[in-house]
DNA sequence: CGCGCTGTTGAAACTTGTCAAAGTTTGTGG
DNA sequence: CCACAAACTTTGACAAGTTTCAACAGCGCG
């Protein structure tokens, strides 16, 4: 069903897979647009690209010359610095963008890593700044994706700053459960894409304490946890340990 | 259209405090415009606003409709949440934007506050994206701008995911001194202008670990420090310190 | 079907937080 | 201009939370 290399049908497949027809458009980019807008919008996306489990979008270092739509799958950025350290910046899934660290310096900053098999929609961005100059309402929606992401990072800033373990776990399963009912999935059930190293870079905690976290969590009835896949029991509790009063 | 409220030697003050005049303009939105893209710069900026130590330049939840870039002073945001969490986001300084967190939701997701008297430009957001439509090097340039704002978030992450105290104060000083030194300051000697629980919940310490830090620092003959006012001593020292290799 | 990666659990060590007290600076009003 | 109060900073002792180290269990891939 989905597009590969492959030559003759190649304009139905253009199709199935245009903006336009994507059903990812209220996530994504086209937000707000009109049909006409839509298909100028078509023509922008250059190309997609598929990546199996593991593979790298971008590394840092690299030349930046396009932002990614995630079409499918599940991703993670990480930056890596030379004593070894690491820190995973955030977990992405379909109809969010990728790329955008690599606009300031035309480079990109942090390594962007497939958990599983994935297609992305290539973006050049000087398509991207051409079009916006034309639609509005695309620049406007760009800017405000841009706006997002910087705030999304100050409520990591805030959850790495002044939470305990429990509270960022809880904090990271609600958030996911948002986000993947915001895509038609159930809120309370899903697998986790990452392991526990994973998701303790990004919450700032060793692997351990994450495992113990679970366990906890287990134990007090919030969630069903078995490895990967976690089943949330208790929504409001979760949000209770989330913004437990402190002192 | 003009900047201030006054009457008399209007235009002598609009020559003064213009973009095109403007000693920061390399650190600050007009950098990489010619002359005539100055000059409509200058138009957009519409006015400019003083604030005393401790004054908001705006709070969370209010209306978003500009974003402001600060000629003058010091300044600090934050975000509060119900339960009493406080996440010092960032310290700002001449040159630098602020309120790019507000365009995504149309309100201001944090508070912004003068940390010493401070005089910022204001630029409404739409006459900004208007603008950005005619001068591509314009809209090319802010697309950095908030593109290395996400970048410096991740840095933020990576201090608070994986560094111990002492790496997040180094770390600290030498972003400040490097900033202070793009400004024509000393690198070496300089006044802070945050408490020591500002700069606690900024790298996500206690008031006391950030105190005890510097003592640390003055005993090792890294920084001379008394109160407010910080000397570097050893910046190899530091940048050791900040890159120190675990394990 | 076993080897390796991932996850769980325990005990000890370490870092940072908490609480408390005292010292210092700053700002204000007399 | 001094005195006093408030805000900020420093330091110590102890407690709490997280990491470290280690051992073992489970799942999945080749």
């Amino acid at each position: 069903m989905p597009p590969n290399g492959s030559s003759a049908k190649l304009s139905l497949e253009v199709v199935k897979t245009a903006c336009s027809n994507c059903n990812l458009r209220e996530l994504c980019l086209p937000l707000g647009l009109n049909d006409q807008e839509l298909e100028k919008l078509d023509e922008m996306v250059a190309s997609r690209r598929r990546l199996k489990r593991g593979d790298h979008l971008y590394h840092a270092g690299q030349a930046f010359d396009s932002i990614y739509a995630i079409r499918s799958g599940f991703f993670k950025t990480d930056v890596l610095i030379e004593d070894g350290r690491d820190q995973v910046t955030g977990f992405q899934m379909a109809g969010e963008l990728l790329g955008l660290d690599g606009i300031g310096s035309e480079m990109h900053t942090c390594n962007a890593v497939a958990l599983e098999n994935s297609e992305v929609c290539v973006i050049p961005f000087s398509h991207l700044e051409g079009l916006s100059r034309e639609i509005h309402s695309l620049q406007h929606h760009f800017h405000k994706v841009m706006s997002r992401e910087i705030v999304r990072d100050h409520g990591v800033m805030l959850l790495l700053g002044t939470m305990r373990a429990e509270e960022r776990l809880a904090t990271f399963l609600l958030n996911l459960s948002q986000r993947f009912t915001a895509r038609g999935f159930s809120p309370a059930e899903f697998n986790l894409r990452m392991t526990r190293e994973e998701i303790g870079s990004y919450l700032g905690l060793k692997l351990e304490t994450v495992s113990r976290a679970f366990s906890r969590f287990q134990e007090d009835g919030l969630a069903a946890v078995q490895q990967k896949h976690i089943r949330i029991l208790d929504t409001p509790g979760l949000k209770m340990l989330m913004t437990h009063q402190r002192g």
